[in-house]
DNA sequence: AAAGATCTGTAGTGATCGATACGAAAAGGA
DNA sequence: TCCTTTTCGTATCGATCACTACAGATCTTT
């Protein structure tokens, strides 16, 4: 069963790999609904029977775009948090990491579980992605309350109200970019965020 | 002519700004391209024929309609700068009131130009919106070089950088508040946002 | 070589998109 | 009372949406 390598019948024609690589990249730039079927078969190079064999459907395709995603790209400031001890260079770290992967031009600006989801209809997708959203918020929270707890924080630090503001502003630094802001200018937004850190 | 008040002809038989009303509301909740003429209609309680008569086309209500939203809704934050003389002031004055009508609950989360025209595929629609953030980064930026100017902020504070950051931080103010934000959250950011001010 | 399984491109499905043709209805001007 | 003008509701238009039926092609298995 699943231990075969090989199957029988016709081989697949193109590399599914790729194939999704191309599909994340057009929900990163146009989101859900704005990537139409034709959209997707043309940057991926195939019909439309090969997607619906390959992937199920358009909902669980971007399923798929979305994790690799978070297991890539979405991945730098994920590692910010878990590779830096303490949370003041961790949030440093990972505002200046967004700064440079939001304004990079080899892949469309911005963040796709930030952007790809809104002002869609499905109630299903918007959750999927505001779930991922809220999963940094909290891992924000987590980071922030643990070096209160260890005393490298004012007691009276609101661990909740800091990583709602730092979510807000990697949110808005995302905005920033889909309108156009350089990775300069993101990086100063970095900065001067930084000096509402405690203390 | 143009004086006429009384024309001739079978008057309409609805209330057009009442009308434009609910189609903001809709635009401002789903985002241009998601809402179609069939849920205008419905909104507006009229049929296909009578929108294109009294608007043109979709459009052009959708101007007709970010125009009422800058002359109502996003009047508070711009009557914020006008108002206030200390550009500090203003730029507190104007999160707080941010915090306050993104989460009001009697109209939809968030502001209507920051978010009703992502994902959306007519370039002439994302330019309108992408026009109008613009003209508010740059009274942003007018306001603290001013008070530069005046002395009454240090003679190296970067203007640009500092309205850009201000920019970012009201956006993610509004996709925070798209995504459940409090108002009381949201307050926490804007005094959280202020701790960046110079000096 | 024949059979079974899977992928491929062509060519569609019904639903919904923005936008309209058309005739009945309702007003003012003659 | 007609005639003109404008708006009204009904019933569409072609284009595009996500999705798929079908038959030929290409593989493994027997």
């Amino acid at each position: 069963m699943g231990a075969m390598t090989k199957t029988q019948g016709r081989p697949r024609g193109f590399d599914r790999d790729a194939a999704l690589e191309r599909a994340m990249i057009e929900f990163w730039s146009r989101g859900y609904e704005a990537t139409s079927i034709a959209t997707l078969t043309s940057a991926m190079g195939i019909n439309p029977p090969s997607l619906y064999a390959a992937f199920g459907d358009k909902r669980k395709l971007f399923h798929e775009a979305v994790e690799r995603y978070a297991g890539t790209h979405g991945m730098v400031t994920v590692r910010a948090l878990a590779e830096e001890p303490v949370a003041r260079d961790a949030m440093a770290r990972l505002l200046r990491e967004a700064a440079r992967v939001y304004s990079d031009p080899s892949h469309p600006p911005g963040c796709l579980v930030i952007t790809a989801a809104v002002n869609v209809t499905s109630e299903e997708v918007k959750a999927e992605l505001r779930e991922g959203r809220a999963a940094s918020k909290r891992a924000f929270e987590q980071k922030i309350q643990a070096d209160v707890d260890a005393g490298r924080l004012p007691p009276d630090t609101d661990a909740h109200a800091l990583a709602t503001y730092y979510a807000a502003v990697v949110q808005g630094m995302s905005t920033q970019s889909c309108d156009g802001a350089t990775r300069e200018e993101l990086e100063q937004v970095a900065d001067l965020a930084m000096r509402a850190w405690p203390a």
